[in-house]
DNA sequence: AATGAATGAGCCTTCATTCAT
DNA sequence: AATGAATGAAGGCTCATTCAT
């Protein structure tokens, strides 16, 4: 008996249709044709499933102007992953530096808010970005790897606080991280905008849940 | 700046190395060493990027001895990932079965435990049966979702019972049944045994999560 | 626009669809199954694209019961060509024996009845006899080559006979063994129980055109 | 006792050493190169014992070049048998329309002197194209068997119209179709240019005997 | 004879990539 | 930049055959 509850209604990778790069981020051109049909390909069917053929019939490119925008397919999906690393991570950033001086349960708040609506919003690139880094050499990932354990950081540090303080109770930070991290990395899997909900409403709920999984109390101390 | 909380310490898809499949589900001989070996490469390298040549060579057998036990790569797979949601969900129903007069605050507990503890022990599997499902054609994932589908019926009808309980405070469900499944599934990609924490504390840890996720208060009322 | 005279009414090597082997030569046992099964299997769809697993599931025996009877694929389909061989060249003579003793129109006609009634009732023997010899390797087709060239040789010889009587006026001895030959060879593809003719009046009519062929004057001389 | 008249001198599908396809026809560059050795192969071993890496070799090309000229072997094939069904019936409708004008047996004489001629000159083609047609798909066939039956239509309107003609005497119009037919199409598996006859003569015999078959009288009246 | 597993060569085809134009 | 042809390695898979039982 299936219920309304099910997390994976169809065998694909990601649950939304629709595209793909950050808005301004994409380069003009032939390159950004490639990087969206890659970013589409890897999505759904997965980087090693896809061939060079595949991407630039999907771009309408011939195939050796692939070529000439990138050295070879590895570094096709080096600069999707990097873009998605860098946008999360701006994202993050950006969260934090509006509530900097505020207190730790707030920026908490402010993080996961964040970290789930650019995986709502750019799932395919988030599903990429977490299931395909391991297809890149030691070299390559090595600055991408960089970009995203700033982003765990930044994470890291805010429940770092929040544990200091007395509002909260966290029986083990580290796993507090490990959970809320990776609740929020899977709604890019089965987020998509025909859901009947909202990036701000599962931002907000997740918020939430990290705020109890945290053991917050319901009457705050100034942080 | 990396610090002591990173998620991602290495560039691979599983921070475990041990194998592997179920005891006493592993068949005998060549085809027991050939799933093992599979799924191993699978796990950390991706179906897509693993060859029959690859999983043979680890097998140590000839490649033509795959085709005798499997009629192609792909049905390697979804054994695997068949054996994968066959153990995970006898997993759950033993769990459940043996509270199943009790409150629904003891069964979602114990699911929960059952979860997270069958993703630390079997995290390749857990990886293979997550990451790789899609790989699979319409025909051969079918039988393989119903049991994935039944094993999400379990939890999510525990949840809905937990939330008709006054002692919990469930914002939406539905997100509840994402938020709990999905933090307990990523327990795979980082999890490995020289990490400091047994399964058994890391279950009982995202237990505790997940009972406060849901909005449980601290004197619950008989269920 | 299609007549109802076209010759390649489908895609297949040959019409007919019945078997097979002369009555009183098939081998009793797996043997006789499995030459049946492959003689099908080869008239269909070639010797080379015709493997010795389809001819034990056709023949419903297990793919090492072949070696036991067989040392190769090669030696099943030798066989099957030197039983083609031998049992047309049987037939030859026993029409010459009926009429040893009279005038070469009467022999040459009852070898091309001979000839056309063969290739009628045993047309998947024919067909895989006249189209798979080159699989032979040198050594192997040497026997059953003596045995085709004897079959030709009586033919060859009755036309020599004729060409000396004055009844007859070939232009040329050679051509009209190679004219006669092939239109009685390629019988073998088209003819079908169910065409409408029987294999005599098919015979009858053949056997006529080699009259004709041979410039047979309508009152003939006592051979 | 090998007589002089033997039909098969050696074991081999066709006699001719010589190639191959139409001047004029063959692509310039690695596609001819790769046609006429597919042909010359498929010819000699026939299709099923033809491997990409054999043609890639006797046309001295990469085996991935072929797949750039070709979809696969099947469709290699396909082009073969598709150029020789297309010369073959530019060339008896070439041969019909100088004598349109003229009487049914003219145009009988004429068509079997071009079927003739055309099996003697490319005999490769022909042996391919009359023994591998079945190994191409139903989709592939069509087209091809299409033109194929356009060349029997010209044939068998032709014979119908002969057959009207009170200086002919048919018993059987359809086996005449056949027989004169076979004989011709036979003429591609032993005809070579060192046999000391010209495909002139051979055809100018041929149409002689097709004549003889169709019971023709001396004394013709006009058509 | 018959079986089930195994073998090594080879099948057709596609891969990512390069090169001359 | 862009093109069409070419390249060498490797892909998944099937082949005819053998061997221990």
């Amino acid at each position: 008996m299936k219920t309304s509850l099910s997390t994976f209604p169809q065998n694909r990778r990601v649950a939304a249709e629709a595209v793909i790069l950050p808005i301004g981020v994409t380069p003009k051109g032939a390159r950004g044709k490639i990087l969206n049909a890659a970013l589409r390909l890897f999505a759904l069917r997965g980087y090693g499933a896809t061939s060079v053929r595949d991407i630039c019939k999907e771009a309408k490119v011939q195939t050796t102007t692939l070529y000439s925008h990138f050295p070879s397919k590895e570094l096709v999906l080096a600069e999707i992953i990097q873009l998605g690393h860098t946008e999360h991570l701006r994202r993050l950033r950006e969260a934090l530096s509006q509530c900097e001086h505020q207190a730790p349960a707030e920026q908490l708040s402010a993080l996961v808010r964040a970290h789930v609506i650019s995986h709502c919003e750019y799932s395919m690139l988030a599903v990429v970005t977490n299931t395909e880094m391991h297809a890149l050499s030691d070299d390559t990932v090595r600055p991408v790897m960089a970009i995203l354990q700033e982003s765990e950081s930044l994470l890291g540090e805010v429940l770092l606080r929040c544990s200091q303080n007395s509002i909260f109770d966290v029986p083990d930070i580290e796993l507090a991280l490990r959970a809320i991290g990776g609740m929020g990395m899977r709604v890019a899997f089965w987020y998509e905008p025909n859901c009947g909900k909202t990036p701000e409403y599962v931002a907000d709920t997740f918020a939430n849940f990290a705020m109890r999984l945290m053991g917050i109390t319901h009457d705050p101390q100034p942080g």
